[in-house]
DNA sequence: TAACACCCTGTTAT
DNA sequence: AATAACAGGGTGT
């Protein structure tokens, strides 16, 4: 296959805001792989990609397929046409687009290390890790994938969907990279069963129907686009408003949760997911287990018999965290979650630091947090029995007042 | 609202 | 060593 291969560039990022070997492995994206010591690489926007990074700067090179792609990449970016040459090459606009780099990471944990005891603690072990703006599509498929599984297995299976039905971009020492694949690719009759023999288990019927309903939504990706924070928007796309800030979040960022629902093998966490990591909604915070685990170990949610992750429990949890941390609390939320994940076991901090730290925000604040979730899920109930927006906004006070409570507490 | 099944795989417990 | 039990970034019924 004809390639044009760019020169490697540098980009100045300090580690502080951007540590390419924990973002790219902290369960954000399931693409990149290691293609050579210290290299990344990942067939993105009709190129293959591969990083470098030193403690002064990122290191980017592209490489270019030069005959045409047998279909078209996931999205109608300037990368449909491929440029090939230097003058027009958007790879520089696609790393700073693909790594958020318009946003202050280091001025963002001061400010969470400030308000957060907890987020002073972890954190420092844990720099640069940011929130990634994926193709919304993509990622959509990868968290349906993500459901009940391991990020090995969700690695391998989104690995298995590009080679079966993405377009080929190129080769790194002759390991192929494939795009990923386009909705109406995966919503063919047969994919469904073929997923299956892959080892898709039930996701295979997730990913089939719900590629359906988006292909059917019309214009190519229109539909997610148009989810897409207008503030932050997906790449070669418009801007607009985003909406006014509430700790239950802006308007924008509820109406794509609430959207992304009606997809089959897309929950509460799934959504939040895209919302963060494909549509950039900064103030999502996906809560999954490791999350309400964290919630229970260091923030004081309830740790009784019954305290399961439930409804009103995921909201209580992605509330209060909004609340502390403000508008990026999904970027604050995926430090510590990395700081949780076993594969960056070896950083953690001593268990005898933890517990120390456990018992002072525990002598604050004891019987606050209990009640801030016996009210979110009163309001929560109201929400699912009457639908209209009245109601709703009913719903957004009472949960703004528990929050006012809980504050008070934790001053006195 | 609370269970329970759902696909599969690597890890931990008997 | 072999096998059972379980969890792993949940969702649908």
């Amino acid at each position: 296959m004809a390639v044009r291969t760019t020169d490697w560039r540098k980009l100045p990022v300090t580690l502080t805001e951007l540590c390419i070997n924990t973002t790219l492995r902290c369960g954000q994206s399931f693409r990149w792989r290691k293609s050579a010591e210290d290299e990344w690489s990942c067939a993105i926007h009709g190129r293959i990609l591969s990083l470098r990074q030193d403690p002064e700067c990122l290191h980017y090179r592209a490489i270019f397929p030069t005959t045409s792609v047998p279909s078209p990449p996931p999205s109608t970016s300037p990368s449909a046409t491929p440029s090939i040459t230097p003058d027009k090459d958007d790879t520089l606009a696609l790393v700073k687009h693909y790594f958020n780099l318009s946003t202050n990471l280091g001025q963002l944990y001061e400010q969470w290390a400030s308000v957060d005891p907890n987020f002073k603690k972890r954190a420092p072990k844990f720099a640069g890790v940011r929130i990634l703006r994926q193709d919304p599509w993509e990622t959509l498929i990868g968290f349906i994938c993500s459901s009940n599984n391991h990020i090995s297995r969700i690695s391998t299976m989104v690995s298995n969907l590009c080679l079966h039905y993405g377009p080929l971009i190129g080769h790194i020492d002759g390991v192929p990279y494939h795009d990923f694949p386009t909705p109406e690719t995966l919503a063919k009759p047969e994919v469904e069963a073929h997923l299956s023999k892959l080892g898709f288990g039930y996701r295979a019927k997730y990913i089939y129907k719900t590629a359906v309903m988006v292909a059917e939504k019309g214009d190519g990706l229109d539909w997610l686009d148009g989810l897409c924070n207008p503030e932050s928007p997906a790449f070669g796309k418009d801007f607009g408003e985003a909406g006014e800030w509430t700790e239950t979040g802006r308007e924008g960022y509820r109406k794509a949760h609430q959207e992304l629902l009606a997809l089959h093998g897309v929950g509460p966490k799934v959504a939040d997911c895209v919302c963060l990591m494909g549509l950039g909604w900064s103030e999502s915070v996906p809560v999954d287990t490791h999350v309400w685990q964290i919630a229970q170990r260091d923030y004081r949610f309830g740790k009784g018999k019954n305290s399961g992750l439930t409804a009103a429990t995921y909201n209580a949890v992605a509330n209060h965290f909004r609340r502390l941390w403000g508008k990026e609390a999904g970027w604050a939320h995926s430090v510590l979650f990395t700081a949780d994940l076993k594969a960056f076991s070896e950083r953690l901090v001593s268990k005898a630091e933890v517990k120390e730290e456990a018992t002072k925000i525990k002598v604050e604040d004891d019987v606050a947090i209990a009640e801030n979730t016996i009210k979110g899920r009163k309001a929560t109930t109201k929400t699912i029995k009457r639908a209209d927006k009245e109601e709703e906004h009913n719903v957004l006070e009472a949960e703004e007042k528990t929050v006012r409570r809980r504050s008070k507490r934790l001053k006195t």
